[in-house]
DNA sequence: TGTGAGTCAGTTTTT
DNA sequence: CTGACTCACA
């Protein structure tokens, strides 16, 4: 049971046994040691779960059982009758944890616990804070919350507005800039003035300030405010800041590492009531900080609550000590750090491994080998993992699965409610729930394509701002007077008059069947229909996806509250695949085996970070190595190349400086392949004779693969042995796929099969390569050999 | 209004 | 080498 403790962490056999809020509240006030949820737990964690009150810090290193410390100390307050669920906050960075927290405490409790109305995100919280008291701080309570786009989109209105040049002041980079100072609390009088200058020859503050007058006009808030204006309504109102206080009795913050300053405002100020909050976190795993997250906060906790409890978890239950030991003996090299020894009773197990190759095409091969050795020894997929530092690494990787048809998924990535599809048809709901929101309306006044282009939309903005009106209402108001040309005129009146029409809908339609015609009557249904492009179908089916979620919630609000804060979509678990994904996607997951490709200077640690944060940079790279290295149970199969294609242009890397910093005692050096002995490193083994991979399932398929599509194309390049190069053999490769001058076995019209994209037909060939558009994925240009007929 | 060439930059990412 | 984006042209 302990030993999966942290992510996995189904509490096993414990919810049956355990009993209800009641009988153990009962029970606990008799034998308050007795209480079965405590059974199991280590004296440390039971010190951080029993240490109720005033302020505590909960240093939990990875795999230590942070998330069942949380929970349980959840269950124990609410048992031993020391809180109610509703005195409880619980504050949690996503979505996802904040799901789990609640699952597990409901499995711990019961019922009881599903009650928790303050368990959530701090912006989820923060949003609940805001309805309640939004005239405070100048808004509606129905206040839409903007996503990143919209936001860039206003930021690109506020910088045309103040006659700034775009070009040199691009609205992404005052977006980063607006963004830095709410991370730091910072409202806009509050801005330093040496910093609010830096932006646009001192403008920057001014376009702050202009940025937060559009929003209010809007009646809109983009994520930041959701904690900065609950700083407002805090400050300028203390009854409602006492009340909230007094309310919380009990606060518990997860991942506390990762606070940002307005976060750790925030809590502060609601923690200066009871003074009961119990913060779990661990500084070697803070690796958000180019996204303002504060390590500070963490390492100054005793600072600021005086006389706080420090709890350190260190014993882990996740990796065998081989793991362990090459973790820590790299994070021992971080200074900025409050300190923490993990250990662990479990065996030695086996040593990290290191290997070199060529090129990260090579790499990609080998690692792909010794998934699929593992896979033939039974090793299942679903427990292997590949890290890596930056998304451009996954290319090369995922290509070579395809080659080899190895089952992969790929976590993080785009996700549903950013694709256009979908936030075209949540632009048409919330223009039609709250007609005063411009950028929705902006968004879908020409989608589908109907003739209301630039030229009409600038009309409508000078009018609505001459008159302080919404576009919609300025558009209502345009139709009546013969400013408009008599055609844009019909189309805007008709589109007008469909708006008001679905309004009225809400109140008589269940809100699912109100989408539905919204997307029929708007004719963006049909815009995808008519689309010939490939990508059409899928799109139409995720926008009925889209109108079954809705179905889900009790009305139309509920709704775009959801998708605006509790935005990820829900991925299909268990599929016996190898996951491959960012090492940050990685933090709070664990695998068997772990691969950790990439590790050379420059790309990891990143030269970026160094050059950006310097030092401070660097140590959160290691935080990173570090974060990978303990995701892994069982095994760590590090690599590096020392040629990689950077921008386009291949360069020659050197191992990552970090390789050099684990405790060799702790590591194998895995023999390179042939062309890898020149240099004296520590790497210089004797090579291994590369026929030795022949046999592998992985070779034997890639051949068959070449086989199905005629023996043609850039499969072809494997058939000459892979060894016996002493150049790199990416260049023999391209040479070859170059001089395939046979034309290819397709022709257009065909139907093909790609392992990655699915079914497809051919639009077009030039020699080895063809263009297809695929039945799901659209139109790609993939080589023939990787495709079959079908 | 839609396309095609040309330009330019190019970690990590949640809410 | 990509992909995202802009700008000129039809």
């Amino acid at each position: 049971m302990q030993k999966h403790s942290d992510a996995a962490a189904a509490p096993g056999p414990q919810p049956d046994s355990a009993p209800t809020s009641i009988a153990a509240r009962a029970m606990a006030t008799l034998r308050p040691g007795a209480s079965s949820y405590l059974e199991g737990l280590n004296p440390e964690q039971r010190r951080a779960v029993e240490t109720t009150d005033g302020p505590v810090l909960v240093l939990a290193g990875a795999g230590t059982g942070k998330t069942r410390v949380l929970t349980t100390r959840i269950a124990h307050l609410i048992a031993t009758g020391k809180a109610r669920p509703y005195d409880i906050l619980a504050v949690t960075f996503t979505n996802k944890a904040a799901r789990e927290m609640k699952a597990r405490i409901g499995a711990l409790i019961g019922p009881a616990g599903e009650g928790m109305p303050w368990l959530g995100t701090f912006h989820a919280i923060g949003t609940k804070i805001l309805r309640r008291h939004a005239e405070l701080v100048g808004l509606k309570s129905d206040f839409t919350i903007l996503g990143t786009d919209d936001q860039l989109r206003l930021m690109k209105q506020v910088i045309a507005d103040q006659n700034i040049d775009e070009k040199r002041w691009p609205a992404r980079a005052l977006g980063h800039a607006i963004d830095g100072w709410k991370n730091r609390g910072l409202a806009p009088e509050q801005v330093p003035p040496g910093e609010a200058g830096a932006f646009a020859f001192g403008k920057g503050g001014a376009l702050y300030t202009a940025y937060q007058a559009r929003l209010a006009t809007l009646n809109a808030v983009d994520f930041g405010d959701l904690l900065l204006l609950c700083l407002k309504l805090w400050r300028e109102n203390p009854d409602v800041l006492e009340n909230y206080q007094s309310r919380f009795r009990y606060i518990l913050v997860d991942e506390y590492q990762d606070t940002n300053v307005a976060q750790y405002l925030w809590l502060r100020l609601l923690a200066q009531g009871h003074r009961n909050v119990a913060c779990v976190g661990d500084d070697d795993q803070s690796i958000y900080g180019w996204r303002g997250a504060e390590v500070d906060n963490i390492l100054r906790f005793e600072h600021d609550f005086p006389g706080a409890a420090v709890i350190r978890l260190e014993r882990n239950y996740r990796s065998t000590g081989h793991i362990l030991a090459a973790a820590s003996g790299l994070i021992a090299r971080n200074e900025g750090r409050l300190g923490k020894t993990l250990r662990t009773e479990d065996e030695a197990g086996e040593r990290v491994t290191v290997s070199g190759a060529w090129d990260s095409e090579e790499e990609a091969r080998l690692l792909a080998e010794s998934i699929e050795s593992l896979q033939a020894r039974k090793h299942p997929l679903s427990e292997i993992a590949v890290l890596v530092r930056i998304s451009a690494q996954m290319r090369e990787i995922e290509d070579r699965f395809v080659q080899l048809g190895l089952p992969y998924r790929v976590i993080g990535g785009p996700r549903f409610y950013e694709r256009a599809e979908i936030r075209d048809a949540l632009a048409y709901l919330r223009a039609t729930a709250n007609p005063a929101d411009d950028l929705a309306f902006e968004r879908i006044i020409n989608t589908p394509k109907r003739g209301l282009g630039d030229a009409t939309l600038q009309q409508l903005h000078a009018h609505a701002r001459a008159e302080r009106i919404p576009l919609l209402l300025a558009a209502r108001r345009l139709i009546e007077t013969d400013e408009l040309k008599p055609r844009v005129r019909s189309t805007l009146r008709a589109l007008v008059e469909s708006f008001s029409r679905w309004a009225r809908s809400i109140e008589t339609m269940p809100h699912s069947e109100v989408a539905q015609t919204i997307l029929e009557e708007s004719g963006y249904t049909e815009m995808w229909q008519k689309d010939r492009s490939a990508d059409a179908a899928g799109r139409l089916e995720n926008l009925k996806e889209f109108v079954r979620s809705m179905e889900e919630f009790p009305d139309l609000a509920g709704f775009l509250e959801h998708v605006a804060l509790v935005m990820d979509a829900s991925e299909a678990e268990g599929a016996e695949r190898v996951s491959l994904m960012t090492l940050h996607a990685a933090k709070g997951l664990e695998f068997d085996t772990v691969f950790l490709p990439g590790w050379e200077d420059g790309l990891f640690p990143n030269q970026r970070a160094i050059d950006e944060s310097g030092r401070a940079g660097l140590e959160e790279e290691r935080r990173l190595a570090h974060v990978g290295l303990t995701r892994a149970r069982k095994r760590a199969k590090l690599s590096f190349a020392v040629n990689r294609r950077i921008h386009g242009l291949w360069s020659s890397t050197i191992p990552s400086r970090f390789i050099d910093e684990l405790p060799p005692a702790s590591v194998d050096v895995v023999e390179a392949p042939a062309h890898f002995s020149a240099g004296a490193s520590r790497f210089d083994r004797n090579p291994a004779p590369f026929g030795s991979s022949y046999g592998t399932p992985g070779w034997q398929r890639a051949q068959a693969n070449t086989a199905a599509s005629g023996g043609r194309g850039f499969g072809s390049s494997y058939n000459a042995p892979p060894g016996g190069r002493g150049g790199p053999r990416q260049i023999e490769g391209e040479l070859v796929a170059k001089s395939t001058g046979t034309p290819s076995a397709y022709s257009g019209g065909m139907r093909v099969f790609h392992t990655k994209f699915g079914p497809g037909t051919v639009a077009g060939v030039d020699g080895n390569k063809l263009t297809v558009d695929f039945d799901k994925a659209g139109r790609k240009m993939v080589l023939d050999s990787f495709v079959q007929q079908g």
